[in-house]
DNA sequence: TTGATTTATTGGAACGTTCCATTTATAGCG
DNA sequence: CGCTATAAATGGAACGTTCCAATAAATCAA
């Protein structure tokens, strides 16, 4: 069945009966060709199935138009979204990212970076590993391949990056929460090895030292980004004595999964205890109760990874300035006043 | 910064010493070049910082080592869970897959496949977009490239297909709707222009028929294959005259959607309504009522693709069996007796 | 010692494309 | 008609690898 001896372009010359230059030029749809020629290589392509080899291509202009993504966690629905943003540029760029999953494995990470490199990637963006280790990019970085990390980034690295407020972001849900009459405070999941973390931890601290919340009244819990790790987190927390009446989450998995930890000790989000995710991913407005959320724009900021990397491919060169994107907190049922506290500006 | 002219095979040849051959051979790891040789060489590689060329190398061995895999909808954590399946599989074989989103859309995946083949891969894993044409994949048949399907078929194709058993599972699912004394049954999403589609409906209305459920008591309803698609699913139902008191859905988005419907009407999946899902993705049990559906063992379907896949490669053959998986019914809480009856078998 | 055998290494052709420098055909002009 | 200018098409070298056939070096048998 299959045709053995795949077509080149000398066979679609001699069954066209032009050289292969003719042919190759069509094939790049160059002016000079004159039209009824053109037609005729097409047809000739069409009628012994030829297929391209980039490959080949590749040798002499070394200039392939794949991209690729590289991402930590494919089972995080933040990651198809930020995915969806970055394939809406590429498509009308006309270039095709291929998306490979490293399932926050370095050496997983190594192999894959590895292939893609082989491939003769056009660039790469990256939403590194947890645990990836400084010198992983390096040798990508002087092969010339331009790089942008996105939402995530290496503590040292001079690679650009595309991320959200991360700090804001968590003042505005501290703040929220404060302002709702909180004064027992939890910050829930991640862990201190990402930078993304110390950000948000960061800008949690930050708003209690603000508002006046004293540190014993804070409680950190860190734990694994998912539900999984949300549902141990809440565990933990209510264990303490004096347990918090709220936490702010290191991103909506982790504020799911606290939300059905609650639900199972038959305690309601925002009615009992209150609940803020980061992210703001699709399903958030969807949960029952619907999740208050830092909306960090994923897939803008996939859109603006995308751009930032078609620019530096056109302009060959590896570096590119960093873009911190707006936040902005998206209050829903989760997060109701304390019920304890007169001070809620709720009413 | 970024270093000029990447190095070749050449390059490391001089400053190792030796011929190009020789360090040919050691990048295939051949036992036939001496050790110390051998240490020489990789020794000069890494100094350098030389990139592999797979697209070169690939003109003469034409054996690449990558995979394709294109699917129809990255947002559906389905298709996260399937790719891990997969991704287990072509690890251990060496192997990086690498995923291309077609978002559904038939254009961007001829687009998609094109580039694929391009890249020259060894071979395809699909789950095909809604409305693909006939002709689409003949072209890489014929170019020698195996395909395998996966959870969708095209209508009459040679091309293998591992997907789960559709009809047995709809038909466990029906079976247990109807045990638990419902009788007026729903099923809710999705369109007929999908093969699975019609399994899936094919059992359910085949349960109905056995345990005599009349077509009067029977309610279609179409619509989107995600959460909104549910939602508006049960809002339709509700509005006939006379309501259905279950749903079998096209799947777990779908099921999803409707428990949030009733949720918001003030109804609760499981003891108003019931609710039963298909694909048991890993929230099913996690939603609070937890969601009744059918487990298609997405990852073990995942594994299965990918082994067929290296099989055929390996065979370098076209053809293959086809994989129907073995289903289960998950029974959680959405999916109560009829409150109106007293033949439920579970109280 | 000589020839045969084994072990390591090597040069060169080939893979399918692009692109430059040419060639060939067509048109324009005086 | 000859000359140049323009348009269209072409041959050949180059890209970075693999692999075959050939060589060189080391070992062995007689």
């Amino acid at each position: 069945m299959a045709s053995r001896a795949k077509a080149t372009i000398l066979d679609i010359a001699r069954e066209a009966g032009v050289s292969k230059s003719t042919v190759s030029l069509v094939l790049q749809g160059s002016g000079l060709i004159r039209p009824e020629t053109a037609v005729k290589v097409r047809k000739a392509i069409e009628d012994v199935g030829y297929v391209y080899n980039r490959g080949a291509a590749n040798l002499r202009k070394a200039h392939s138009n794949v991209i690729g993504m590289v991402i930590n966690d494919l089972t995080n629905p933040f990651f198809a979204e930020l995915a969806v943003g970055m394939e809406r540029v590429f498509q009308a760029a006309g270039v095709v990212p291929f998306i490979a999953n490293t399932a926050e494995n370095p050496v997983r990470q190594e192999e894959v970076l590895k292939s893609l490199m082989e491939q003769g990637v056009a660039g790469l963006i990256v939403s590194p590993a947890r645990g990836t280790t400084p010198g992983t990019f390096r040798r990508i970085e002087t092969a010339g391949v331009p790089i942008v990390f996105t939402m995530r980034r290496l503590p040292d690295s001079r690679i650009p990056v595309i991320a959200p407020d991360n700090r804001r972001g968590a003042v505005l849900a501290a703040e929220h929460l404060i302002r709702k009459g909180h004064r027992r405070l939890a910050f829930f999941g991640g862990s201190s090895d990402l930078v993304v973390y110390q950000e948000r931890l960061g800008g949690f601290l930050e708003a209690c030292e603000t508002l006046g919340i004293p540190a014993s009244d804070r409680l950190i819990v860190e734990g694994e980004t998912s539900r999984k790790g949300g549902m141990a987190c809440l565990e933990t927390a209510l264990a303490v004595p004096q347990p918090p009446t709220a936490a702010l989450c290191f991103n909506d998995a982790v504020a799911f999964g606290v939300m059905l930890a609650l639900r199972k000790r038959g305690l309601e989000a925002g009615a009992d205890f209150a609940v803020v995710g980061f992210d703001d991913v699709a399903e958030a407005e969807h949960y029952s109760p619907a999740l208050t959320s830092v909306a960090v724009d994923t897939a803008g900021l996939g859109e603006r990874a995308a751009h930032v990397m078609l620019k530096m491919i056109q302009s060959r060169t590896t570096r590119a300035e960093n873009h911190i994107g707006a936040v902005s907190l998206v209050v829903r049922e989760s997060s109701g006043p304390d019920r304890n506290s007169q001070a809620g500006d709720a009413a």
